[in-house]
DNA sequence: GTGAAAGCGCTAACAA
DNA sequence: TTGTTAGCGCTTTCAC
């Protein structure tokens, strides 16, 4: 295997300098037209593939934004990937995926990993990190997005909403809906930031409108549709009065759903279910499921944008928002309402 | 904000050479336990963060290993992926995710993006691929696996299964649990090869056994559960006679169960329903998915065990195997048998 | 619109 | 175990 062609290679072939190769391949830059078309035309021929290593360690850019998400697993933090990856790609900028499986100091050490690849700007999912991430963040001198959260305390820019208030909708929801015995179905604290602040509003809901509540705590997450059946089931053997039980997201809804259906119970008349995340199933599943749509894509698609104005945008950076609040929006189905 | 420090920085305040902070921050070159220690604390304390840019270029090794997938909103992909993540992160390589949107063209763009990071091997999935990407793949002189097919001309390494075999098998089962005459529920032909294998499997399976068979062709992928929904309607409206539906992936086949059930008709009595993809539905839905696991987390881990051998190991590089086949396996449920 | 010189921050290769 | 020298393949900067 021969050695492959670097852009100097190109530069001899064509008879012009390796300067102007290295302008030709860019958009922006001053080439006449002909000249341009000849080095590509040659370059294409010659098999070189232009080397992103060393232009990015001379110009200092290197078009990578880091991304650090609990799980793919999860077509909600996978529809935010999505979203940001749209408007990514077309500007230019690769993705730099870690997955912290729920896990902080996980998070941590993908953090320091990615920021070593020099990331020029950093998404990271929640306002919960450990004090040495925060310290890298802030120190690393790049635009860094926390989505799906509404920190106390940012880091840097926000792009998402508050779980805790999201869920005391719902629950507002189903007293209107007639319920007085809630219980809710979750992962346990441990990890999930997100699931834990879906549960605090639950709590503080509860509390709030004096209804009844318990929880019904499941494993780590991600908490799947088979985890809800399990849940459900738990609920069930203790033959406590339920008439509500609201679910950290639609896929333990749908389990706790099946588990009704299973054993006979009508949903809503004698238990209502609720949901979390607007997934495809809550729009399938018979009933429907209630549920919170946190506008998954649009969290990505604005944090893609934001990024791309700090980045590839010169002049009004300062103007950007800080926090960019995404209200999620209650949709009320057949799970929770009967029609 | 002042320069971030770098290693000729840590390496003067410490008292060493930058070779030596160079080989500290390495597991396996040979430093002094209590240099290397001084090293990374001070570094630590200064806020370095090692430049992974310029080792890159110098070294000639980046540790991305590139990948093109359809899309991840499908967890089968996202499966994939997680199983090859937990491999290549445990060896130090960093994952170069592309979604070709189930489009060669795509591909082909993004192949030739990812290729000019330098990553040391590439996976893509499926077997076509257009002229020029194939092209680019091989002059790219790194290992390249194909994933989720077993292409007739494959491009380097592969690792999967015939999606038409696959189906076959299904449709065998089906002939066998009773059924005769049978529609496939899948996508159109443009894009998703997968998907138009696993039809001309069915077509091939039906036509052997003598069944009599249609095709229900949907829109362009990913197939959603709603489009389930909507071809399982049609062909209600078409008053054929239809004793069991294939469906592409198991997100239509539950979209095709709940229409069945909205219209109060029997699974698998009067209608079997079978799907692919073993997703959590085909467990948790009642009834459940008669289903085929292509063993999704499987088929990435074998390819991240492959390219970590590949890449780290040194000697039987050669030894490897060149076609990595992962039998999928049938699973009947009660969509297709009663209970 | 094009070219020449210098150097981005690390590490291969060799020496001690 | 540690240090020295050179250079990875581009692009910045400045000159014309």
């Amino acid at each position: 295997m021969p050695k492959p062609p670097k852009m100097a290679d190109v530069a001899k072939a064509v008879g012009v300098s390796p300067m102007t190769v290295s302008r030709a391949f860019r958009r922006d830059t001053s080439v006449g037209e002909a000249t341009r078309e000849k080095i590509l035309q040659i370059a294409e021929e010659m098999g070189y593939v232009f080397d992103s290593t060393a232009s990015n360690l001379r110009s200092q850019r290197t078009g990578f934004v880091a991304v650090t998400i609990p799980s793919l697993n999860n077509s909600n933090f996978a529809d935010t990937v999505r979203g940001l990856n749209e408007i990514l790609q077309t500007a230019g900028l690769q993705l730099l995926l870690g997955y912290t499986n729920y896990d902080v100091n996980e998070e941590e050490r993908l953090i320091e990993q990615l920021l070593r690849r020099r990331p020029e700007a950093m998404v990271v999912t929640g306002g919960c990190h450990t004090d040495r991430a925060r310290r890298l963040l802030v120190s690393s001198g790049i635009p860094v997005v926390e989505t799906w959260d509404i920190p106390r305390s940012p880091v840097g820019y926000t792009v998402g909403f508050s779980n805790a208030d999201a869920m005391g909708r719902m629950v507002e929801h189903l007293q209107s809906a007639g319920a007085r015995h809630l219980t809710f179905i979750g992962g346990d604290d441990n990890g999930d930031t997100r699931g834990a602040d879906r549960r605090r509003g639950f709590v503080a809901a509860a509390r709030r409108l004096r209804l009844d509540y318990q929880l019904t705590p499941l494993g780590s997450p991600p908490v799947s549709m088979r985890e809800g059946v399990r849940a459900m089931a738990e609920i069930f053997e203790a033959r406590q009065p339920i008439d509500a039980v609201v679910c950290v997201s639609d896929l333990a809804a749908f389990g706790a759903l099946t588990e009704c259906q299973r054993r006979g119970v009508s949903v809503p008349d004698e238990v209502m279910i609720a949901g979390f995340g607007a997934y495809d199933i809550a729009d399938v599943a018979l009933p429907g499921l209630t549920t919170i749509d946190a506008h998954s894509l649009a969290i990505g698609n604005r944090t893609g944008e934001l990024l791309v104005a700090l980045l590839r945008g010169g002049t009004d950076v300062a103007a950007a928002q800080t926090v960019l609040h995404i209200e999620p929006t209650l949709r009320i189905s057949g799970s929770t309402v009967s029609r």
